[in-house]
DNA sequence: ATTTGCGGCGGAAACGTTTACACTGCAAAA
DNA sequence: TTTTGCAGTGTAAACGTTTCCGCCGCAAAT
């Protein structure tokens, strides 16, 4: 398992390994003769480069941290992929950690990765108290948050504009006739779901119509949590012709509910949600839904991050992007003729 | 953002740095009031240890690389979660790539993860041909495959038994009276895809019915693979009574032509799916399908890794785990009475 | 009183790189 | 011819740890 190391193809080529660093690095204080030489005596040997041993004289790892509540969870898996290779691209690997969920655990993973030098995380937070949670932290290295507003904290994130989101969403059944719009949402504490909840009731006020909000005990955004707040609905006949869940996970939950209750979805309510996850567009399901923006968020957490690592004086970016309109089957046209 | 060192701890404290890294190892060889001293200084200072420089002396990381084709992939991205978390539980943390699916980029990564000297690799093959394609690279670190069988190659690896869940899978139909059958599967090349339609034709023989297959173009077993076969069964009226499709996505792709064609399930036909991905248990979805045991693999292939890398002796390890049936809603009883 | 043993600690090497600095020769400029 | 410059190379320090080895002093054994 010895591995054959700089110092192993100098002797070789009888140079100093300084040489054969700068002909690896790509320097151009060499002679174009003996880099080819040492180069070829590399593939031949079966070098392999140590990137532990770089770190450690370069003190910086090209390593990013990546925390997530739970990469099984669809939303959490899809910006993952498309960090990693955003990532990829500009030379840095990806540690993932799962927090599960847990404010200890995401403080424990913090801190194990600082331990471990890398260059910056992004963190998709695992609730509200997150960022409190971790304020002694994130000053030991850059760190963005990605999908939780964080307001105008003097942080890095890169969110969805949710406000606008839920007036697009509102708007859209708005047009299709619904007047009376019920919406499911979160319990507080979150400023995601805070804005989300108050792009719906402007909404709702510009259009003349009543707000109606809903909201569940469970803390976190589930389908359990859709279920539970649909069921307290369907129970009784009900004067809504449209739900628009907060997010798809609850929306999910509203399917499921309505599935045991016998209620027809887009039939007998309209359904909407918000995120886009993978889910949203299976078939059966095909949920009319807002989107968040996945690939440009990711990108854009890995760039800013990387601003931040490669210039000290860089600041701080909030960067909200616009969500859109994806129109599926959910939703029903109930204007009459 | 320079970090205090060991060296500042042993300055401050009046004790060589050897002292200090003993104080923070748990030696046993150092006085009990200069360990407590020297500990209480570095809480004071904010001390945090430096993970890079001990791999360097170590010669061991604690790293583990995970290779998948995409974490986006609901199956990947469940392994991934219990991967991750058994992997920390040992005190490893986990460097996750995608390889897109791209032989290339398989070998890439993997050639990277070597390079950032990770003690061991968890891989779950792109394709077929991922064994042949790593094969010059897996000697130079410990690695297991997951999920792929390898059948009776010399190296680690953890899957189902494959022939054995269409096994069960096809008995089940046919205890709910299906007698033909129609099963979808994979184009040829994965041993995988290979032992599921053995045990399907397996099991048709057993049970004195007509086995008959059917395969896409489509390289990968994607939700338009199932798609694109349902659709040449739908055209015409058609004498199956029950699609057993090799996996879940395949499944999800029949569900999405039913649809189309207004073929209800299970009323018309029954369905059954093979993985028990996450998206098999969503509502309207409810697809009876033949579980992996996704945890168990996951903490399976962890577990077989550190012994590799712990153990130089240790050989390799096949480990085949038993797959069970989860019925839920897409079969039909078509019994008489 | 002398030896032995050992607990506690310091010194220093080692891990595999990168890079600042010094040095050598040789060609061009004086 | 002497100086200057520069391309090409070697030397050595540095990054932050762990650990082997040795030293010191004190207690127990002889």
């Amino acid at each position: 398992m010895k591995s054959v190391t700089i110092k192993d193809i100098a002797k070789v080529a009888n140079v100093s390994y300084a040489t054969v660093s700068r002909a690896l690095s790509g320097s151009t204080e060499i002679g174009e003769e003996t880099r080819e030489r040492i180069l070829k005596i590399c593939r031949d040997m079966g070098y392999t480069a140590n990137y532990v041993a770089r770190s450690m004289v370069m003190k910086e790892t090209k390593l990013l941290g990546l925390i997530v509540a739970n990469i099984d969870n669809p939303f959490m898996s899809e910006m993952a992929y498309h960090i990693e290779m955003r990532a990829r691209e500009h030379g840095y690997n990806l540690m993932l950690c799962n927090s599960a969920h847990d404010l200890n655990l995401e403080r424990n993973v913090f801190e194990l990765l600082v331990s471990r030098q890398v260059d910056g995380i992004i963190l998709v937070p695992s609730n509200a108290e997150s960022y409190t949670n971790l304020k002694p932290l994130i000053s030991k290295v850059p760190t963005v948050f990605v999908s939780e507003n964080l307001r105008d904290l003097p942080e890095s994130y890169v969110s969805v504009d949710n406000f606008r989101g839920t007036h697009i969403g509102t708007e859209y059944l708005y047009s299709l006739g619904h007047r009376s719009i019920l919406y499911f949402g979160q319990r507080k504490g979150s400023v995601t779901h805070q804005l989300r909840a108050e792009g719906y009731i402007d909404a709702c006020k510009e259009l003349g119509i009543e707000p109606n909000l809903f909201s569940s005990s469970y803390p976190l955004s589930s389908v359990q949590a859709g279920s539970q707040m649909a069921k307290q609905i369907f129970t009784s006949p009900f004067p809504y012709t449209a739900i628009f869940a907060a997010t798809d996970s609850l929306a999910l939950g509203v399917f499921a509910a309505a599935e045991e209750a016998g209620i027809r979805i887009p039939e007998d309510v309209s359904l909407m949600g918000f995120d886009n996850i993978l889910y949203a567009d299976l078939p059966r399901i095909r949920l009319t839904t807002i989107e968040q923006p996945k690939k440009t968020m990711a990108t854009a957490a890995v760039d800013i991050l990387l601003e931040k690592i490669t210039d000290e004086t860089s600041g701080y970016s909030h960067r909200i992007l616009t969500p859109t309109l994806v129109v599926r089957s959910s939703c029903r046209d109930i204007r009459q003729g």
